[in-house]
DNA sequence: AAAATATCGCGAAACGTTACATGAAACTTA
DNA sequence: TAAGTTTCATGTAACGTTTCGCGATATTTT
């Protein structure tokens, strides 16, 4: 009746087989072992419920088969969604996620790469702002949206080709002059492409743009500013507005309705991002849509690829562009 | 130059800074140590870079400063809100956290509780489905929205009340025949209690009230058949609708445009939740508030609590209310 | 100043695995 | 049938910590 609480080892199960320690060791791996020994050892795992120590696992093969995933947080839909698919992507290769939230904590960041090394994963994905991170030359990093070194590969959309897609769509659907706001940053990121990439598409069409830059501290109030600036006899002369990310698309939309402006009628509104209400359902506007389930997987990949390949320093995945009632449905003269 | 790219240990320490392994431990976890040791050690560890290894700690200590947290999904708002805040709650008692999203599979939830166990992680939250899902004894389990056993304690919103508040607000706002729409569980989970107050809440205040429940497999289109079958002269007789989620509450509202209702005018419209645009923004109706902040605090209060005191088995948190534009803001006769 | 006591670093054992060398049995070969 | 070969379970040594009894100093007591 002693050590009934305790938690049974290979060493229980060994002596409950009749069999050596290396034996239940090769049976609880899949390693080749004689049918009656086999038989056995997994009888006695049934009988006393064994289940490995991952930790003692760990230490002795220094492989965990956990990644840590660094984002600002999880109740922003895009960080979530990004979380939900990475984890998706991790299961599929039968690895845990640790969860760690920066809350745009810069050094936040640094705590949570050093907690990730000390707790042994076997890789880290992040989305971070720290330009100046430590880390480990031993540990795989994987960066979303941000070039951070040689060593370490960058996975993003195509940010780009998304600017350009917004210009030309806006263009197909017959504007003039259009608006493009954006979010000031101070970051050499990714998705800073999104502006040369709309500049590029206007110019190809024709399109007559200015853009608003909000700087760090002002609030979405400029924006309002910026548009009720650029009312003419009560019609905005702004006939599409580009918005760098769907969370300020959502913002101007309900400027825009103060401003008693109609969308998509008056002034057609792009976003960028691809977010969907409850996650998965309706577009909050139209958007281009950042191809999540790639990105993540592809981080993955990166992540977690055996071969010493060497890996590319930057992939940018296709985005496409998704209707969400905030642009006309087709474009008639 | 041999070992070079080896990680360095408590051994390459306690040899660089002349002194015992045990000594270094000591330091490591600021245990009471010779002042000159402390300083040698302190050098040594900095000058090579150490890092303690959690995995051989949590192996010695079987003390893994980890948990668990069971969630369908992180896509949905409602789910990815509840798992930022538990993490924020963990983080503040030096907790890591575990991610495991089981899309709603009930095999998936038990492979993950077993691979949470493997991982013997300190301990699990769960909002889980699966009525008979195997928990090791030894391990803690603090589960949201289900009771699930005389151990595990439950933590919940207080469903009643908030089922109750609902219908109160709706009369003060001079609501007379309401609907409440609901999603049928065969689950007993709490959520499941905003039924009853809300009947309670109705005839307390003399509100008379239709109830149309979606059996497993229906569509939201069978709302849009229960509303428009209560349709006359191109008038909805409710004057008020309780929806059980902000989920709901938002398909509903874009049935009530399509059937040219005006909310609030026509139809005042409350969801539960307490959803926000990108999860910090505004409030996508009117709606009761789960308390997530408070609900993830005692999951992980009662998670960690070191004293053997009696877990209680369920608590229920109190809801607010919160205006979100599908309500009047007052009533005026 | 010698004995008794307190202080604190030392070294070894243990946590639960995996991997590898060892050797005993079972085969093949001539 | 004896020698050579293969097969495969065994036992032991790590992995990097923590813990704890031991004993060497330093401190107090008479």
């Amino acid at each position: 009746m002693k050590k009934e609480t305790t938690v049974p080892t290979m060493k229980d199960v060994a002596k409950e087989a009749g069999v050596a320690l290396g034996t239940v060791s090769k049976v609880v791996n899949g390693l080749p072992v004689g049918e009656s020994y086999r038989l056995r050892v997994e009888a006695a795992i049934e009988k006393l419920n064994y289940q490995v120590n991952s930790y003692a696992q760990g230490l002795k093969s220094s492989r965990t088969y956990t990644a840590a995933l660094l984002i600002p947080n999880t109740k922003t839909p895009f960080f979530s969604s990004l979380a939900y698919y990475i984890n998706l992507s991790l299961l599929k290769r039968n690895y845990r996620m640790l969860l760690c939230s920066t809350d745009f904590d810069l050094s936040q960041e640094q705590e949570y790469v050093t907690m990730a090394q000390q707790n042994k994963v076997d890789g880290i994905i992040g989305l971070t702002y720290n330009p100046n991170l430590l880390v480990d030359e031993h540990i795989p990093f994987v960066s979303i949206d941000r070039s951070m070194g040689p060593n370490i590969p960058c996975v993003a959309s195509d940010n780009f080709a998304g600017g350009q897609l917004a210009a030309e769509k806006l263009a197909d659907l017959g504007c003039k002059h259009v608006a493009f706001l954006r979010i000031g940053s101070s970051l050499s990121n990714e998705p800073n492409k999104r502006k040369s990439g709309f500049e590029n598409g206007c110019l190809a069409r024709g399109l007559t743009y200015e853009m608003k830059i909000l700087n760090d501290g002002d609030s979405f109030e400029e924006f309002e500013k910026f548009l009720k600036d650029h009312i003419q006899n009560g019609k905005l002369i702004f006939d599409g507005i580009f918005c760098v990310t769907d969370n300020v698309a959502w913002s101007v939309l309900k400027i825009l309705d103060k401003l008693h402006q109609q969308v998509p009628e008056d002034v057609q509104v792009i976003g960028f991002d691809g977010i969907r209400m409850f996650g998965d359902q309706d577009y909050i506007c139209s958007t281009i849509v950042q191809p999540l389930p790639d990105i993540a997987e592809m981080c993955v990949e990166l992540l977690l690829q055996e071969n010493m390949m060497p890996k590319p320093p930057l992939v940018c995945l296709p985005v496409t562009y998704a209707w969400g009632g905030t642009t006309r449905e087709n474009f008639e003269e």
